[in-house]
RNA sequence: GCUGUUGUAGCUCAGGGGUAGAGCACUUCCUUGGUAAGGAAGAGGUCGUGAGUUCAAUUCUCAUCAACAGCUCCA
């Protein structure tokens, strides 16, 4: 007998070699039919795979990220059963599940090309393949004899996997007529998988290496149900209508112009005005939370960047340098502030008393970015930082580093972002050589992040291996409106610049000492948090932010002068409104006012004009009724003052 | 940067070897209308750019640029 521990604390004793579906069984026979996988002792494995031990048992189902992930999996398998019935020969690469749903399979069809129309054949084959219910069955497999069956089949791709895998850890998964190479694990059976999409093809290099062969790369998504399906398509939908490139044009937010150059924005006056309130909301936190702001170039000798190290790494990479006509000095445009901040830091000497010193800019820079990357407002060019350098002492680290989780949070909750984890990424615990800075300086900023991110509650994934060279970080992932995770801010300290720079300040025993500096961004870019910001509230800004707060409507020409007399009571109490004073319809000013997601408009008639009020509509709910100036003046200034979200 | 798809009016898109079309937007006129599109007329395009094939190219071919999807990259 073994003794397993559920979750919830519970031991049981099962015999020896009971599966995870046996005790799932004794539990419920419905339970049974949903489990995916189970995680024992940590580890995922197969539901059908016998225990052999004590351990602790974990049940997965779809409702769980690994169950999920193991069905996706699954689902590759089961997409390459039919590929290589429709298509004899085929050969297979590399076929996983998705962190972001879903699954691939690499594979080389010898040239030829998938049609849509295929897709879709392949669709139904699929389901053909799950209706069978066959069982993944795991087998282990001698190198030789593996190596031997992918020769016979002819897989190239496979057998080049083989050569770096170990004899003894090598296992084949096998359902209905197809065998794969496969760690696993696997779902217990293909009749688990209810709803099947193939979602799109594209080249994929065997193993990311452009140098190798370009196999053909088919996505796909399945689910349980079909109502998980039909949610899964609506979600994706609903993505396309909040894209912030087909808003952001819409909405005449910005444009790209192929004169001013690839991955340049223009900011049209509605997108410059949203960016500036923002801007200065971000502006008066930091200014409450002691930041100096500075101002520096854009531009700055290659001197600075040879000094701070980025021009031995990313040199390459940027602009290349411009040149003075007479002298021939070379100069960079910035890619980043940070090193413009450490001489800022230098023009005076410092003692531990002035420390922390917090240094903030609005910096725009400018980075080489691969064409192919280029990606709306996500990915520029050129674009401005929410910048900040703290300089502190080491045993200051963790207080400043709560102070900006403070401002980031803040920064979430005013713009409506409830959904977020931090991610900490820590040094390789193996391999400690690549890192700069002291063992017990790291240990000790490590440390305080860990307690940062405990004592404010953040729910905190960790990650070794994750920070970089110069230093240990804290990202924030946040969630949309849609469940999409976005890297959003970052805290990350550096003991590499204050070294390069040779940055000092006079501590208490009258020597100098290095101090730590904190990079931080609680939007990140600008134009990337925008782009979040946009898709996140589908254009409807929340009305502290939003251009046009009201839309002044008059029913015909005779009611303009006092529409403008409204406007200018509005513009007192610093309330963006325009008017529509066109000859139209009210019907057409109310609809393109609705289009252009203006939150309230002004109906203004003859009954308004007698009793001196306004006719309010709220958009995408209607008509709220008439009410006196002073009285919508209030109701926009409360939702203005209490920042809140759109509906 | 690599692979694939696309490029026609300000926007969304149709068309197709014989030098172009719709809807919306725009301009003018009529209309002054009470909560999601009033009517009429008009203007607007070297069909991304360059070359080739052809009697003839916006249409076919090649190159190039850009957008999109994916890969690789991201201080």
């Amino acid at each position: 007998m073994i003794n397993i521990t559920f979750p919830d604390g519970a031991v049981r004793q099962y015999e020896q070699d009971v599966t995870a579906l046996d005790i799932a069984k004794s539990i419920s026979e419905g339970l049974a039919r949903k489990v995916l996988a189970a995680k024992f002792n940590g580890q995922v494995v197969d539901a059908t795979r016998p225990i052999t031990k004590d351990g602790t048992l974990q049940l997965l189902t779809w409702t769980d990220a690994d169950g999920k992930a193991t069905m996706w999996h699954s689902s590759a398998h089961l997409m390459a059963e039919a590929l290589e019935s429709m298509y004899p020969g085929v050969k297979f690469g590399y076929g996983p599940s998705l962190e972001n749903g879903g699954f691939f399979y690499d594979v080389d069809l010898d040239g030829r090309q998938i049609s849509d129309e295929e897709l879709r054949k392949l669709e139904v084959k699929m389901n053909e393949l799950a209706k069978q219910n066959n069982a993944y069955l795991r087998k282990e497999v001698a190198k030789a004899d593996a190596i031997a069956y992918f020769k016979e089949k002819g897989d190239p791709y496979k057998l080049d996997l083989l050569e770096k895998l170990e004899d003894g850890s090598i296992t084949f998964y096998t359902q209905g007529g197809f065998t794969d190479l496969c760690r696993g694990p696997h779902i217990p059976s293909t009749g688990f998988i209810k709803a099947i999409k193939l979602t799109n093809i594209a080249g994929a290099y065997w193993q990311g290496n452009e140098k190798n062969k370009m196999l053909t790369r088919i996505y796909g998504i399945t689910f349980p149900a079909q109502k998980e399906l039909d949610e899964y398509l609506t979600l994706i939908e609903e993505a396309k209508k909040r894209d912030h490139r087909k808003l952001g044009k819409e909405l005449e937010l910005f444009a790209f112009s192929e004169k001013v150059g690839l991955g340049l924005p223009l900011w049209l006056p509605k997108g410059a005005m949203l960016r500036e309130r923002l801007q200065s909301f971000l502006q008066k936190a930091q200014l409450e939370s002691g930041y100096l702001p500075v101002i520096t170039p854009h531009i700055g000798s290659k001197q600075l960047y040879v000094t701070s190290g980025h021009y031995e790494k990313y040199g390459k990479d940027s602009f290349q340098p411009i040149h003075t006509p007479e002298e021939g000095e070379e100069f960079l445009l910035k890619p980043m502030n940070c090193p413009h901040h450490c001489e800022i830091y230098k023009a005076s000497p410092k003692s531990y008393k002035d420390l922390p010193v917090r240094l903030a800019e609005f910096g725009t820079v400018y980075r080489y970015e691969q064409h192919g990357e280029l990606h709306g407002l996500t990915r520029v060019r050129g674009f401005t930082q929410d910048d900040a350098h703290l300089f502190c002492r080491p045993d200051q680290v963790k207080e400043e580093f709560i102070k900006v989780i403070d401002l980031v949070l803040y920064v979430f909750k005013s713009l409506n972002f409830t959904d977020y984890t931090a991610q900490v990424s820590l040094r390789d615990q193996e391999d400690r050589s690549k890192y700069i800075g002291s063992d017990e300086n790291w240990e000790r900023a490590e440390q305080a992040i860990i307690e940062a991110a405990a004592e404010k509650g953040l729910p905190t994934v960790v990650e070794y291996g994750e920070a970089a060279f110069y230093g240990p970080k804290l990202d924030f992932m946040v969630k949309d409106a849609l469940g999409r995770k976005w890297q959003l801010g970052t805290i990350q300290v550096d003991y590499n610049l204050p070294e390069r720079f040779e940055l000092e300040y006079i501590g208490p025993d009258n020597k100098p000492h290095r101090p730590v500096m904190i990079h931080r961004a609680p939007f990140g870019s600008m134009e990337r948090f925008l782009a979040v910001l946009i898709e996140h509230c589908a254009g409807k800004f929340p009305l502290w932010l939003t251009p046009v707060q009201a839309k002044i409507l008059p029913i015909s020409d005779k009611f303009v002068p006092y529409a403008e007399k409204v406007a200018e009571l509005l513009k007192n109490a610093e309330i963006r409104a325009e008017i529509d004073d066109r000859s139209e319809k009210i019907g057409k000013k109310i609809r393109e006012a609705e289009l252009a997601k203006v939150p309230y408009m002004l109906v203004i008639g003859e009954k308004e004009e007698t009793d001196a009020k306004v006719a309010v509509r709220r958009q995408a709910k209607g008509d709220l009724g008439t009410m006196d100036i002073a009285g919508f003046i209030n109701l926009v200034q409360d939702e203005v003052i209490n920042r809140k979200p759109f509906e």
